[in-house]
DNA sequence: ATATAACCTAGTAAGTTAGTGTGTTAAATG
DNA sequence: CATTTAACACACTAACTTACTAGGTTATAT
């Protein structure tokens, strides 16, 4: 299960793809506008800025922009970002250590299967096709 | 990310579909076969007969086995039984209190297209379709 | 009676989740 | 140059979950 990270990272996403592009947005107003604690927002947006998914300037007038256009980020990505791997077993997230069983596992083509089928599903589905809805 | 309660639940019955469909076959001997803990196995074993996927018998020449032949197990069955919900995020699962957000939710709509997708891909996988590969 | 095996209740160390608190640095404005 | 605004940084924490382990009691066949 997704957890909060994760969802309000997109949120922040989908917050920002409403916004002028050209403008820089004060962390306060997205954490108003989506009921979520600034405090909360920091750490998710310190990696959203950290994977070059959004800049930030601090100072008057500051806050965060997109750096590139909605259209070409993908919800995987993001979710990806914060979450540090989709993958719906631990054997198969890119950091996990080789399983013995690895060879003999019933059930690993399986999760093998539906991995592909999310990573397929997450990495098509644009940060736009959410905002146009 | 699937949790080993869920996982091993999932061996725990493939190792059972495996063996003498008309014997009782001890947990000590899963265990073993599986190289998992049987103290730990046991609680998982617990909520396989609770759910009555599985029926057991104390004493000697007791076990545990099948109330019924694979095909007629689905995937998704004995692993929701185990994890509780395999809902992608927690507004989704079946005992999810209702959320505010959810008319002006960007997001409720893809996650409702996933869920439909997982609960498909798994519902449809049977034990046997494990066994035979 | 004994061996075997399920079944039951409880505890626990380590890790994760969802935050909060208290600053310091950077930039624009008067 | 002082003030305001806002990012950035680091540390801390309560509650919960995970993956077990410990120590029994009950049931059944030989």
């Amino acid at each position: 299960m997704f957890s909060t990270k994760g969802r309000y990272a997109l949120r922040v996403m989908i917050d920002l793809a409403q916004q002028n592009p050209d403008e820089y947005v004060p962390l306060k107003d997205i954490a108003e506008r989506q009921d979520i604690s600034k405090k909360y927002l920091e750490i998710i947006v310190k990696d959203l800025v950290r994977g070059k998914l959004i800049a930030g300037v601090s100072g008057k007038g500051g806050g965060y922009k997109l750096t590139k256009s909605p259209e070409e980020y993908s919800v995987g990505q993001i979710i990806e970002l914060l979450e540090g791997s989709i993958a719906p077993v631990a054997c198969l997230a890119k950091d996990a250590k080789k399983c013995p069983r690895e060879e003999v596992c019933k059930t690993l083509p399986m999760w093998t299967e539906f991995y592909e089928l999310e990573k397929d599903f997450f990495f098509n589905k644009k940060l736009s096709d959410l905002v146009n809805s």
